[in-house]
DNA sequence: CAGCGTAATTTTGAATTCATAATTAAGTCA
DNA sequence: TGACTTAATTATGAATTCAAAATTACGCTG
């Protein structure tokens, strides 16, 4: 019944789809800030649609632990806790450490050639601290290697929970050091992955988040008892 | 689990969460059968609820892979494919080996007897061949030892992943020789689990995910091309 | 003027309505 | 008869409406 389905995808999103996305964006950016009520009136006409859309879209974020929803009381933007942290980081740590070890299986020379073009570019950005471009095409080698491990379902369980890591900019604090040393394991990692060493890519990729969850959670617990608004 | 529950608990979940749940049970027992149409008519009578409700619930089913939404075609019940099962052992296997590892560092002793329990129980099941009570006390043990991680994300990754491995009854095939070896296999997840040595329990829930992962897809092999409707 | 209770307003959750797309049925013509 | 068109029906996606809950505003009592 479908022989030749059509390469060009029709009509893409439904709204609802549509709305999940722009509505990660906003929280991610912060543009809905963590912590406070989710606008429904203000989105709906900002976005142009009615609520019924928009509200099953905000069942969709809840369900992704990007918002919660309180029964009568309307959808709020879910906060980046120092529980959470704790809970997310082993758990995307387990899930990199997987697609480490897949990508090594399946990675094409090809395109452990575009990981070292994003390494080099990494570098160059670490060189002149430039954060915002560092972060990007950390971001993009993270997701690189992710796609060469050809596994969808790894990717979507990886993507949602990165997301909830990132609902806060402030999460992005480094010091020099940690920068220096995050630096140091992203050599590794594209060493191990041009050798094709599965284990020791996954080794790396856990250290590498663990690493990370601890600094995150350096940040927020001297950040506890100030006040948490900047 | 949960001491006091009953007490208020009015009117507890919103519709649609009611919903979501009702219809994770009627996916996972093939009451809505896979790759079938959702009849949401049906449902909505069936259910007491209007279609908006249902339509939200199903929106959250479809981002955890329980159903597919066509654009203008409505829900479709998403069936267990031979990729998809490759796809989704390895990564139930990491969260698997991760819960096993952080059990050992957070468990009781007095969930430990739980887990020796419910071991002994599932033994006896083997024993008279009562392949539904052995597989109600297998979840439970996972479960429990999940529970015992003490990581509430992921139980809820697993669990989403778990779900969708669960939606045809037919997957619960084994052979004999399959069968006894998964017994063996939980011999050893007791016995590292009372040692608390959380590498060995990582590794056998590992080993235990990979060999019921070839034995499903040795299944979804055969099945292939004779048809798939019973 | 502070604290409490009540009424007005707003917001939420869910049902209903409505426009449009998809499916089914009917009809036409070779 | 059978393939193809076109009309009728149904289902879907989204907007709107409506009842109930929560929030705010107000006024009263002490």
């Amino acid at each position: 019944m479908m022989p030749a389905s059509p390469p060009q995808t029709i009509t893409r999103t439904s709204l609802h789809h549509e709305l999940v996305g722009r509505l990660q964006t906003l929280i991610i950016n912060a543009e809905l800030a963590p912590g406070t009520k989710v606008p429904e009136k203000l989105l709906t006409e900002q976005f142009g649609v009615s609520r019924t859309p928009l509200r099953e879209a905000l069942k969709v974020l809840a369900s992704d632990g990007l918002v919660r929803l309180e029964p009568n009381r309307g959808a709020w933007v879910t906060q980046v806790t120092l529980d959470e942290v704790q809970e997310v980081f082993p758990v995307l740590g387990a899930l990199e450490a997987l697609s480490g070890e897949l990508a090594c299986k399946h990675i094409t020379d090809a395109e452990i050639d575009a990981v070292r073009d994003l390494h080099d570019q990494m570098m160059r950005s670490y060189e002149t601290r430039d954060l915002n471009a560092y972060f990007t095409i950390n971001q993009q080698i993270h997701r690189a290697i992710l796609m060469a491990a050809r596994n969808g379902t790894l990717t979507t369980s990886c993507q949602a929970l990165s997301l909830r890591m990132q609902r806060a900019r402030y999460l992005a604090n480094m010091t020099e050091g940690r920068w220096a040393a995050a630096v140091q394991e992203h050599e590794k990692i594209l060493q191990h992955l041009v050798a094709r060493n599965g284990p020791k890519l996954a080794s790396t990729l856990l250290d590498h988040m663990e690493a990370k969850r601890l600094s995150v959670v350096r940040w927020l617990q001297s950040r506890e008892g100030k006040g948490d608004q900047p």
